[in-house]
DNA sequence: ATCACATGTTAACGATGTTCACATCTAATC
DNA sequence: GATTAGATGTGAACATCGTTAACATGTGAT
């Protein structure tokens, strides 16, 4: 059994999720255009090219740490649906409000997910990733069939996904709200998602 | 009264506008991202550097790229309005329907005119332009005063909004219904518009 | 005709994504 | 335990990008 200690001076060891943490700061701290394989290699103190060891190209980066933050939304999203125990309704109102305030506090994570044109959008786990969250918000305000097929939307699903992602989209990268901080736009998703109540009755 | 014809091979004369142009056939043919100032130059003819006399840098070109797509929009916005003469709502849905076929038969301008990280998203006619299209929002499903804030969004309209614009974008960059063609996306914006009708009857 | 000024060009700079030949380490085999 | 194939990281180089500065050319007013 040798238990060679492995020697890190050279081979790092998890450069992969360190450039996705490497992304997660630099977009954190200096938005998504910020971004530079470069950058991200400085930080994580290695060679600019040792990025295409693990990463075809850059927009495969992107590809991977989209799919992260999807999953990371996802959590939240689960976690705020376990935090309420009450009507379909409710339930649907607190994932609704997870989604927005996820959006809002992590805007170059949010606008990361959704750039069709910088990732690879049909990559697997990409794809994988997104029908989860498609699966929490039908979950989330209507007992669903578990395993229906995650791309079928009815009307009305589609209207509640629609309207919370338009808010969050809105707040993040429209003129919505653009004088208000972060409790009085949790506020108006509030109220908005209220509005909504009476088009998800049936 | 000199009328002397003036020398068009040197100086081009409308550049600020032929910039706008190529940025449009650029981004209708190969997106969003492939838009260069080069690529831009080459194709009205000029040199690179020649941007820079009518645009402080290639994020002004880019937001006033912005700002025409979305005069575009509030244009086919308007004009739907004017073909329906019925109540509120029909004039409402009819609205909503331009705004998602707008995003499907131009995504690389809907994605444009909401890239907060790629526009000065806080110069003067951007700001016009986005609060035209927001007062056609308004106007369109209910007869409000006309003066009135168009930054003071009621819950309601804000709600019309989101889901609108939160369905173009999922059309557009997110994973609603990529396998459907234009005709069925937009029977499915409309079912998803006549359901929202219970939320903003009053 | 002159001249201030607006408009376009050329050449160059640093930064970026990417590639290729090479260096270094790991792990399986003999 | 030495060998070696393959995985992982490096360094130098390339084309392309946005941007700038010095320069060239045309326009319009005086």
């Amino acid at each position: 059994m040798s238990m060679k200690k492995p020697d890190h001076s050279y081979h790092h060891g998890h450069l992969a999720e360190s450039f996705l943490d490497a992304v997660d700061e630099i977009a954190t701290q200096f938005g998504i255009e910020a971004v530079t394989l470069r950058a991200c290699a400085k930080r994580v103190g290695v060679s600019p090219s040792s990025a295409f060891r693990h990463y075809a190209d850059k927009r495969a980066l992107l590809t991977a740490f989209a799919t992260r933050a999807i999953n990371q939304l996802a959590d939240a999203m689960e976690q705020a649906k376990q935090e309420v125990q009450g009507t379909d309704m409710e339930a649907f109102h607190a994932v609704g409000l997870a989604y927005v305030t996820f959006a809002l506090d992590r805007p170059a994570f949010f606008r990361a997910m959704w750039r069709e044109e910088t990732i690879y959008s049909h990559d697997e786990r990409y794809v994988a990733a997104a029908d989860r969250l498609a699966g929490y918000l039908k979950e989330g305000f209507v007992s669903t069939i578990r395993d229906e097929d995650p791309h079928a939307f009815s009307a009305t699903e589609l209207l509640a996904w629609s309207s919370v992602h338009g808010l969050a989209s809105l707040f993040v990268d429209g003129p919505v709200a653009r004088d208000r901080n972060r409790e009085e736009r949790i506020a108006i998703a509030d109220a908005m998602l209220r509005g909504l109540a009476p088009a998800l009755d049936r």
